[in-house]
DNA sequence: TTTATTACTGATAGCGCTTTCACAAATGTT
DNA sequence: AACATTTGTGAAAGCGCTATCAGTAATAAA
């Protein structure tokens, strides 16, 4: 509750001139440098306490060449606002990187077009680093990474995987739910996929793949359709799906919100779920646990995501060089399935 | 497509040498000072774009004393991450501080036993200002706000109404919901509130009150019932309203979250909706449209509360005084009601 | 004891910008 | 024609730190 004096202008050298030293050993000290006399650390100390002293970003930056902020761009093009996502993942990148003394400097920009102002904030000496989210195009930021920023993907990038880069496991979470279907003793399998340009959409569609591979089985073409990730195409798939007449008793949807879409096709056709139809997701997005039914759905770790993304960028910062990192997934276990 | 050369290293004074001036010149054209002849403008600006320079946002704090960094502050005890709100809110405000060549900076924190470590990040030369989410004890954003450093929060406060504040109009939102119910031919409108000890809980209740009231009626209190604004808590005040027997023919829920719950309710009773009971909630969240039956709800401006937020700030910090703002909201008819 | 290390510390020189301040040139005023 | 203003410009002094470098005191080695 006391609250400190926290002055605003305190600078060091008064910190100096207080604890009877140099500038130079204030520095030493506020750095944790080990070869300080144990007595005048405790009085640099003690100046510090008293005077609420804290040292000035700018200047610091100034002095070493490192700003301490690391971009955290989001293109504004992209529709990540149809779930916490966003918020998630932002909390999470800026919890860990204070960790590190790093803070996350917020920019949503069209990533296209912003090319110049997003160049100049992240080129010159602004941050130390930066971290993408997924994007259509990443050659922007392979450039970059060349030029020696150190960038993180969240995604996968598309062209250059020499960016180190966090994902999710979509492959094995879209193959987990695949073999839980059958597990539960569904013979027919089909599967709405996502968008196929997305690398999730191609991977979650080649874990689906690969479970039925694992069968011996070669992919039934009619039990595929495909969507594009919204919930009105999880609607059309399934309509689609339902029309064909294929027989399936079983769907793994490439994400929530088409899974949702479907079950208000199965729901409406009066299919039972699961008893006629099992269906279940990937993402478990909040939305999901809403209906009366609960979707069955593989959840992401998406706070994992954003910290690790995070702490991949402060070892970047400090010169090193960490690898990827690929997330596993969950299989959350609920009424649809 | 012509990225520009933009090198690393280019400093204010190497533009001087160019462009054949003092750096003081090239500082007035940088900051667009007027008085300064045409030519040397001009072949200022030759410079800059030839070397690809950008100033050195470090340099320049140390200079102004500005560093043209905005907090945007998110207490990481609450729990936003429902919707897609958050998300939204702080796009909006990166956006929108990028017109004043500001930057958000992303803090998430607990606030209550953060308070040492924000305060050092907020109180001394860090950031020009800082935006504060809707807190349960604003006394700490009170406290920075007397020593100076422009604030502004997002939501109601509670205490001291003297900080600039951006909010939804909670109160006419409600009352408008409440209205067109009764519009609609309801007899019986009753309501479940939200978490009575927050801002936007109470004022929603004041507004369905109001409604009723220029009935020249008194409100009924069997037909309110109190919820949390969880979507549990919405399934248990519709259970507890069926269950009590009065009559009613349509509710104002004060969030979509226990509005779906309280749908939920009504599906399995098979009470018809909106035939026998109508229904409108409040937030137009994003799983409000997701039902088989979407919501009527009252939307709130969520990129608004952001822009404005932001656009406040950078009043704020180029030292006027804005005043608080209340957002309209608008209804949306769908299914429900 | 003399010399070579080691442990601490303080001057001091920037980091890259802004901003007085002073001054010259150009313009305006009696 | 003599003086007072206004304009446009450069020199130079910081802004508050860090980091190099050199120097003194204390310790180890010869």
């Amino acid at each position: 509750m006391t609250q400190p004096p926290m002055n605003q202008n305190v600078t060091l050298a008064e910190i100096a001139e207080v604890a009877g030293v140099s500038p130079a050993t204030v520095s030493r000290v506020l750095n944790g440098d080990e070869r300080v006399a144990e007595h005048r650390v405790e009085s640099v100390n003690r100046a510090v306490r008293e005077l609420g002293y804290s040292p000035s970003r700018a200047a610091r930056s100034l002095a070493t060449g490192k700003t301490g902020l690391i971009a955290t761009i989001i293109d504004s093009n992209l529709e990540v606002f149809t779930d916490p996502f966003w918020g998630i993942v932002t909390t999470a990148i800026s919890r860990t990187l204070q960790k590190s003394n790093l803070q996350a400097l917020l920019m949503a920009t069209p990533l296209n077009k912003a090319d110049n102002m997003l160049a100049a904030s992240l080129n010159s000496q602004q941050v130390d680093g930066a971290i993408f989210f997924q994007l259509h195009d990443d050659g922007f930021v392979a450039e970059l990474f060349k030029q020696g920023l150190p960038c993180v993907v969240v995604g996968t990038p598309k062209s250059s995987k020499s960016i180190p880069y966090v994902d999710v496991d979509n492959a094995t979470g879209a193959r987990m739910a695949t073999e839980y279907l059958i597990t539960r003793g569904a013979k027919n399998v089909a599967t709405i996929t996502g968008d196929l340009a997305i690398s999730a959409g191609r991977l979650r569609y080649e874990g689906y793949e690969a479970a039925i591979a694992a069968l011996g089985q070669a992919v039934d073409k009619n039990l595929v359709v495909n969507g594009n990730f919204s919930h009105e195409s999880g609607i059309e798939a399934m309509e689609e799906l339902l029309d064909s007449g294929v027989p399936f008793d079983a769907v793994f949807v490439a994400n929530d919100l088409m899974a949702l879409g479907a079950m208000s096709v199965l729901n409406e056709r009066d299919i039972k779920v699961p008893e006629q139809v099992a269906v279940v997701g990937f993402d478990d997005m909040f939305a999901a646990q809403l209906g009366r039914q609960k979707l069955t759905t593989v959840r992401q770790d998406i706070e994992g995501l954003g910290s690790a993304a995070a702490s991949m960028i402060a070892e970047m910062v400090e010169g090193r060089r960490p690898a990827s990192r690929m997330l596993q997934t969950e299989l959350i276990q609920r009424d649809t399935a």
